[in-house]
DNA sequence: TATTCGTGGCA
DNA sequence: TTGCCAAGAAT
């Protein structure tokens, strides 16, 4: 595919997003692409200005309690992304000078860094030459080179080789196009109702050529949420978030009717370190009491 | 590799 | 109304 024809797009249509203002440091990118997994970039925002003005290096969100950042994690979902990012920021406050690192391995070994955010980083923060693989950035590949409707199974190692492909020699051309492929598959290649009018590689599309054929591969398992452990957790959670004191197992077990799956819920908080109990039998966000 | 882990908007 | 989807990581 035409990558240049995604980059001079990207050039001249890429969204101006908060964490893309020019100066934002490494560790503004970083807490952005936390924030950004599996969580929609309209629900982020306003957070994540919060969290630059109140904590704008590791260091001060380190010396932070557990509780109060999972309370200022609001409702921007799965949690633990709030407790591994504060370890995160211990680990860079003590370790590496309170700068976020720019090399890929090392930022791998921190808390709640994985294959994409590790590259995110060091593309979107440093400039870097990083394959950038994420969902959208996997559709893309999936439709305008494989000639498929979406995306198969995700292979970390196909998936990087794909996208490494794609990428010029330089850095600073590269990181610029690991940005815009994302932002291609977030505006313009989306998952449902493409708009291929507006395609930059659309005379080039593999998926296009073939004549748009449906997905084939195999389905994916549905993604259920009410009734599941996952709510339940949600609901118990979203109690202490809003309580500024620790909070009696009784006003706990009035979010959900199943005592067992409640039991189970609370139990598995705790297990995570989402939740304290205090000496005297109540119940807390972590290290607020 | 397949599951689990929140939350809410939208077609 | 409800299933699908949203810048994944850990196990």
């Amino acid at each position: 595919m035409d990558v240049q024809a995604v980059v001079d797009w990207f050039d001249a249509n890429a969204r101006d997003l908060a964490w893309r203002a020019p100066g934002t440091t490494g560790w503004g990118v970083l807490v952005s692409e936390i924030m950004l997994q599996q969580t929609p970039v309209a629900r982020v925002e306003p957070i994540w200005l919060t969290w630059m003005a109140r904590w704008p290096v590791p260091s001060a969100l380190a010396a932070e309690s557990q509780g109060e950042v999972v309370r200022a994690w609001g409702k921007l979902g799965y949690p633990r992304r709030a407790l591994r990012l504060h370890a995160a920021a211990g680990v860079i406050a003590a370790d590496h000078g309170d700068v976020v690192p720019a090399d890929v391995d090392t930022l791998l070994a921190l808390p709640g860094i994985g294959a994409y955010t590790a590259r995110a980083v060091a593309a979107f923060a440093y400039g870097l030459r990083a394959p950038v693989v994420d969902t959208n950035v996997r559709r893309v590949v999936a439709r305008s080179v494989h000639g498929a409707g979406e995306a198969g199974p995700p292979s970390t190692t196909r998936d990087l080789a794909d996208v490494d492909a794609l990428l010029p020699a330089d850095h600073a051309t590269a990181a610029r196009a690991s940005a815009a492929l994302m932002e291609l598959g977030a505006v313009v290649c989306t998952a449902r109702s493409p708009r291929c009018v507006d395609c930059p590689v659309l005379s080039t599309c593999a998926w296009q050529r073939a004549g748009r054929p449906a997905y084939t591969g195999p389905s994916k398992a549905p993604q259920r949420f009410a009734g599941t452990d996952r709510q339940v957790r949600g609901l118990l959670l979203d109690v202490l978030r809003g309580s500024a004191e620790p909070a009696a197992k009784s006003r706990l077990d009035l979010v959900w009717a199943d005592s067992g799956q409640r039991d189970r819920c609370l139990d598995s908080l705790l297990v995570d370190g989402l939740v304290e109990q205090t000496a005297d039998g109540l119940f807390a966000l972590p290290g607020e009491h």
